[in-house]
DNA sequence: ACCCAGGGTCATA
DNA sequence: TATGACCATGGG
């Protein structure tokens, strides 16, 4: 038997903290509609697409999916990994995210598409999701979040970097304890994952940058929490 | 000419 | 387990 791993979980009450900022972020930045897509299936290739990658970007390779066509599971499997690439070019690492589309489309296929998938258990959704090459943790609750409505809270590089500015968390967490981290503080069906994450984005491509540790998200309400 | 972006995988030590 | 290299484009 493996050893079970620490599991801190909710040594302290992120809660309040979290509220208030999702608060904070509502008013500043909310309604964000998200996932910005027209189906389904286009929120999975843009979960691949945006992986490390601007969305500005990302947004030229799916007009050039759209506009050949080829926004769809069976043709991005049947046309050859040459032009798929040349397509998905303007949203750079292009001949690895080929790939990994393809290997997504394959899963896809697999499961008899979306509409096979309401019966599965997030826990096992994810499993299987985290099984396809190409498909890291944040891809996968991407996916499971904005395509599959399922209640995943996802961590990216935004939520990191405003969650420990705050003094909420380190930062430098593994992706499974921070994701339990903020489910465990938002346990009921009073916060919406969706809209928290969009927000988080927001407000991270607004102020948040690395560099220059941003005088904007200091100086506002969200860095006079008291440290957790 | 930098730095950065809505990550993930792989090779080393 | 923990870093580092690599993938690559477009915008500031």
């Amino acid at each position: 038997m493996r050893k079970r791993r620490q599991e801190p979980q909710c040594r302290v009450d992120l809660t309040p903290l979290l509220h208030r900022v999702y608060g904070d972020l509502a008013s500043r930045y909310g309604p964000r509609q998200w996932w910005p897509a027209e189906t389904r299936f286009e929120i999975l290739v843009g979960a691949i697409l945006t992986q490390n990658t601007s969305w500005n970007n990302v947004e030229h390779a799916l007009r050039n999916l759209k506009r050949a066509r080829a926004l769809d599971p069976e043709r991005i499997l049947s046309v050859d990994a040459g032009s798929l690439a040349a397509l998905l070019r303007p949203a750079g690492y292009y001949n690895v995210k080929a790939r990994r589309l393809r290997n997504l489309c394959r899963w896809l296929q697999r499961q008899g598409g979306l509409d096979g998938l309401h019966a599965m258990p997030t826990e096992a959704l994810r499993a299987s999701l985290l099984a396809v090459h190409g498909v890291g943790p944040e891809t996968a609750d991407d996916i499971l979040l904005y395509a599959m409505r399922r209640r995943v809270f996802i961590v990216d590089a935004y939520t990191r970097r405003i969650f420990s500015r705050i003094g909420a968390i380190a930062g430098d967490e593994d992706y499974e304890a921070l994701r339990r981290l903020f489910e465990c503080a938002l346990p009921d069906n009073s916060t919406d994952y969706g809209e928290f994450h969009a927000l988080i984005v927001a407000h991270g491509k607004a102020t948040c940058r690395p560099k220059p540790l941003c005088d904007q998200c200091c100086l506002n309400r969200l860095c006079s929490f008291p440290r957790a």
